[in-house]
DNA sequence: ATTGACATCCGAAACGTTTCGGTATACGAT
DNA sequence: ATCGTATACCGAAACGTTTCGGATGTCAAT
């Protein structure tokens, strides 16, 4: 059977297709006893309202974009999955859905926005990992486009956004790895161009200079997201003539690389070599040793962008919503005991 | 400025839509000189095709649908990412989007995909982790919606599935341990529910039958697919008056479980107790020891899984793909020497 | 002059919904 | 009789696109 529309209901109960609009909807102006038999022949058919045709006249999409690069055959981070999970929860309760965009290539990446925002596929977009100068919020911020970044830019003004604060957090490490008697403290710094690496590096080498200790450039080590980094940069590191007694790394998953490799080499994590990650990612809980890390509430972060966003859509004209969170300092075994 | 439509570049053009909307769409009833005249303007102002009224009267929309259940706080699995990052990239290459759609309860569930379906949402579903008797996909098959599911389920025929041999998987893990000398071989199966579970189940059963090894039931603990699940099961397993000298685990996530419970208790996995997985998501390769599992090439699945969707959209009488993929056995360090 | 073929263009309908601005009826108050 | 008010309903336009079935003009062949 042809699928059931207004028209279709309409037909079969001799009303028009506005009175049958107006019944399922809900509206005042329709005799209860006629809703009735509305409402019953719609079940009777299966009708589910055309969900193209109601966007096409309201103008809203009841849909959120979420826009991610997937590079090679790797998604980022388990982190990014906690990310979705807390996006997508947030919309369902509010009854929408949430578009999980692709570029097939980096240079694709504006187009895609163009295509979603121009093209009104959606109603509302979030961001995440942002850059420096980043052109994906200079394009949206010219847009009526509402719009919520994970993170922090340069060069654009009054956007909506939450982050954590990186600076904090890594200096909240810091310090724990100084406290333990640490000297020489290395750090597996992610890639320059994402914004929180800026921070990070401030937390880091502030609290080193409070400390009157120095950063040699040995001990920083520019490395990719994920467990190869961290293992390159371990190898590096762990070859110097002076290496390291603590590596802190970009985050979880390259803490994870540093770990293997320092595991591999048949010292200790925590009595040998202390590790520290960033993100707490489910599992630096259950690894062995536990990874002593700073926890991102990624899950609640994810939540919040939707609520933002859906605030942001209702209400076009409201101020910018700044959100700054302070992280948290999870101590697990792998920075180890105190050093004598 | 409002946004351009198929009318101002026409009214500024002085054509008439439908010339606008061939010249655009690239048919060749239109002058090359007008073409190119259209093609400024259209530049100009910035023109994107709304999608929304496209797919109103395309009855396309470029849109494939994957319905997850995002259960408390917690994605299932980084398996997962990697399937939707598989899912995407393929759909991106044919200009598709992905639909990610999350029901507030599970209750919920099949509402949302009568939503999706019936709402004319998506062209396209797919699904992963098939259960017995599959309420979802028994829908689907009433439908003229293609779908395509990652596993097996019973009660429907003729459905486009890929999965992954499990029955050939487990066995060959089994066989691994027992060909290294073990003889009390447990096992931590994921809920009896999902499908894949008994035809592991089945692969381990068989084996250890050809092998004259007995299945005790205290050898054999159903557990949740993650960390925690692993690890209570490995609690259990290891305080038996005769506890097993290998634990197969039903996903790696879960096997992290069952290594950290051995490594807290100053045991060593592989030498003293040898671990086996089930995925192979990418830390498996990246943890200490390396975990021996089962390989699912998921990102590829999701890929595949795409494909076949895609190209039953465009073939909607084509019949129905099946395909069973034999995984790989991944040895490493967590499996241990051969035991004498 | 007529025909046919071709190139170029366009009007109007359709997709399924929402909503504005009504109309018709009934009924109590004036 | 007229007015006002409420109740219940509906026609038609609109959202922006695609496409069917022409229309018009040109030009070479008859």
């Amino acid at each position: 059977m042809a699928s059931a529309t207004l028209k279709s209901i309409a037909k079969a109960t001799g009303y028009s297709v506005t009175t049958v609009s107006r019944a399922l909807g809900g509206f005042d102006d329709v005799n209860v006893d006629t809703r009735q038999l509305i409402l019953q022949e719609a079940q009777r058919q299966g009708y589910e309202p055309n969900l193209q045709a109601r966007a096409l006249q309201t103008q809203r999409t009841q849909t959120l974009a979420l826009v991610v690069s997937m590079s090679g055959p790797r998604f980022p981070d388990p982190f990014f999955s906690e990310f979705v999970a807390g996006l997508g929860t947030a919309a369902a309760e509010a009854r929408f859905d949430l578009l999980l965009v692709t570029p097939n290539s980096p240079a694709d990446e504006l187009d895609v926005y163009r295509r979603l925002i121009a093209g009104r596929r959606v109603d509302g977009v979030a961001l995440i990992r942002a850059r420096f100068a980043d052109a994906r919020i200079q394009y949206l911020a010219q847009t009526e486009m509402p719009f919520v970044v994970f993170g922090r830019t340069t060069g654009v003004e009054n956007y909506n956004y939450i982050d954590v604060d990186g600076i904090a957090g890594q200096s909240a490490l810091t310090q724990h790895f100084i406290d333990l008697g640490h000297k020489r403290i290395a750090y597996v710094m992610p890639p320059r161009n994402i914004m929180f690496t800026h921070y990070r590096l401030q937390g880091f080498s502030e609290t080193m200079r409070r400390a009157g200790l120095a950063v040699s450039d040995d001990l920083l080590q520019e490395a990719e997201l994920n467990e190869r980094g961290g293992s390159r940069a371990a190898e590096t590191l762990l070859n110097l003539a002076l290496p390291p007694t603590a590596i802190m790394a970009g985050n979880d998953l390259m803490a994870l690389g540093v770990m293997r490799v320092i595991q591999e080499r048949g010292l200790r994590v925590g009595t040998d070599v202390a590790v520290g990650g960033f993100d707490d990612i489910p599992i630096a809980e259950h690894m062995h040793p536990g990874l002593t890390t700073v926890h991102q509430p990624i899950f609640e972060i994810g939540q919040q962008v939707t609520r933002i966003l859906l605030h942001r859509i209702a209400n076009p004209e409201a101020p910018a919503a700044t959100r700054l969170i302070t992280p948290q300092l999870m101590v697990r075994a792998s920075s180890g005991p105190q050093r004598l």
